[in-house]
DNA sequence: TTGTAGGCGTTATCAC
DNA sequence: GTGATAACGCCTACAA
């Protein structure tokens, strides 16, 4: 008979047991507020009657705390899951995470604004991941709030952040250094500020540096083409505007399909993506690599390092953004700034 | 003086505007409860004072509706996310949320249990995915949560499956019709009851089929090896343990370097993952795929068919499973079981 | 159209 | 060591 639908409640069992709701509450919270004999025999009867602890949503009012943590994605949901970039720092967070007894809630800064306001003040604390298309963002999140920001800055607000321009100097420089190259190219993951999926002309305007890191990274590639004797803004380059294959995979075709004397013989890559998406439609085009073609990535992602030619490129320890971020969040990191270090890895794809 | 260092309420606005809670309640939850000049004053003022909008704990706690769904996973997150049909698979699942102002909370049945407890109170409905280590990890849900599971059953709740002894059948079928082969064999994932990375012997014990979808898996390569002459139970089989690189690798090199005549012609791979394994550590031996050994991989991730030679082997739609539970989760599907179909894709390492 | 008041399930501060 | 009781911030009958 009456089944009841109702979830039950601490004080259902306090009444059931006939002790008080705080002694309930210490017996799940508190051990050394109460008899062990009295613990032990509290959780017995829970356990019997089907309660299954304090409810989170009324402890988290209580409280004020959640153990939720938010990552916001500058990109889609969708997206940011399937890149191995963005899913590997996202690894990173979790783990920490994990052993801290906290959750990781998804946001994306793409959401509707409202909704993204209400699911805000759920969280302990934010980490932003990526670019934010618009600032007001912050507007949603509570004030105060624990925010780290990685691979931008948001004032008041610790960051990390890996050394771009330095690590595109030295992957460009190794490239131009490996053999002499005539016409080296560069492919811009999401730089202008005008959706461009194709070449880069003067009617473009970049993004500035602070909205993007990749702007860092090209400054990288023509500090090192300037040092080879290139004049950087002669350069070519592409942009693609988003990491994916089938999103670069055409603007690619057209720089390789360009007329043999026109066709960039190393393509400066802004992402392991971009490379790797080089990589494949060079090689279904018969063009040799590196002989024919040079081509370097940015990201280190496992995948292009567990095919043949290994992609030559720089890895950015993405799971360590993730964990310190997460660290930083929880306290277990002093809440400053850090530039984090990456490492050139030597491949075949630019002997 | 006194910054207000707490959070404004809604009932400290309401005091400020003169009006009453309710009226400011409703200016944010029900605009056809007030005129619409008294709402955009309301909601004007509250930009103005910081009011960001009814407390999400409060509210959830209220309603009893918190907008967040969660995902167990069976596997750790750290696992799950950098995997690339489980990311899939949540992408699919935040593709769908996201369009109905829900959230995605990520959880794992490997986390601590208290903690996993506390956390899905939190939840309006849950999303399990893969097979549960314990089933007791159901009782720290929510009597008569909304739940659908993935990939496995959970009595009385819908699940989404795919028909994994069918593809599996059509798989092996085509691969030991393309060219007669002698020594076939078969790279388990996760099937043995004990911990085993490397060849499976008479000693192990299988999983039983309602505790891992590669049982399925198994079934139908078994049939298919019968209907072409071989004894399934003589086809010699190994384990892997998890469905990474680094853990197939050391699996996989014991197979390749086995003496010519023992080694095996034809590797029926249950991941593409163990199979794209296969073919780096193949290529990287000299071996030609397919003349000298054939592959069939199981899953259809974009990695296996971005790359020369492309794998042969079975598509299943993660993403479309992710959208499916989900849609059953809000109610926008009717919540009954569901099987899947899968394609098989003609690759290059099976001609 | 607007206001009043009760309660959602906890936890924390007190007394006892 | 244990028990009342007052918040936590909001929503929603219901009354005005």
């Amino acid at each position: 008979m009456s089944p009841p639908a109702r979830r039950m409640t601490l004080k259902d069992l306090a009444r059931e047991l006939g002790v008080s709701t705080a002694t309930i509450s210490n017996a799940f919270n508190r051990p050394d507020q109460l008899s062990p004999k009295l613990r032990e025999r509290i959780l017995a009867e829970a356990r019997r009657m089907g309660y299954r602890g304090p409810d989170a949503k009324a402890r988290s009012l209580r409280t004020g705390r959640s153990r939720i943590i938010s990552v916001i994605l500058a990109e889609s949901l969708t997206y940011s899951l399937n890149d191995a970039v963005s899913s590997e720092f996202l690894s990173g967070v979790a783990e920490v995470l994990d052993t801290q007894d906290h959750t990781l809630l998804l946001l994306s800064a793409r959401q509707a604004r409202s909704h993204l306001i209400g699911s805000a003040s759920m969280a302990d604390g934010f980490i932003v991941y990526g670019l934010m298309p618009t600032s007001d963002v912050f507007d949603s999140l509570p004030v105060n709030a624990a925010l780290v920001a990685v691979d931008f800055n948001v004032a008041g607000h610790p960051s990390v952040h890996v050394d771009n321009e330095p690590a595109s100097f030295a992957i460009a420089d190794r490239a131009l250094r490996a053999k002499p190259r005539r016409r080296p190219a560069i492919l811009n993951l999401r730089l202008t500020v005008e959706t461009c999926n194709g070449r880069v002309t003067p009617e473009h305007t970049l993004l500035p540096a602070d909205r993007t890191i990749t702007r860092a990274r090209l400054a990288g590639f023509h500090r090192a083409l300037a040092q080879h004797g290139f004049s950087p803004e002669r350069v070519p380059m592409w942009n693609v505007e988003e990491n994916t294959f089938e999103v670069c995979a055409p603007v690619i075709s057209a720089v390789l399909d360009l007329p043999d004397d026109e066709r960039p013989d190393l393509l400066l890559c802004m992402s392991d993506r971009i490379a790797l998406t080089a990589l494949t439609l060079a090689e279904q085009r018969g063009l040799r690599i590196p002989e024919d073609l040079c081509l370097t990535g940015f990201d280190g992602i496992a995948e292009g390092q567990y095919r043949a030619p290994r992609l030559t490129t720089v890895r950015q320890e993405s799971g360590d953004k993730g964990r310190l971020a997460a660290r930083m969040i929880l306290g277990l990191e002093p809440p400053h700034s850090r530039l984090l270090d990456t490492e050139l890895i030597h491949g075949d794809t630019c002997s």
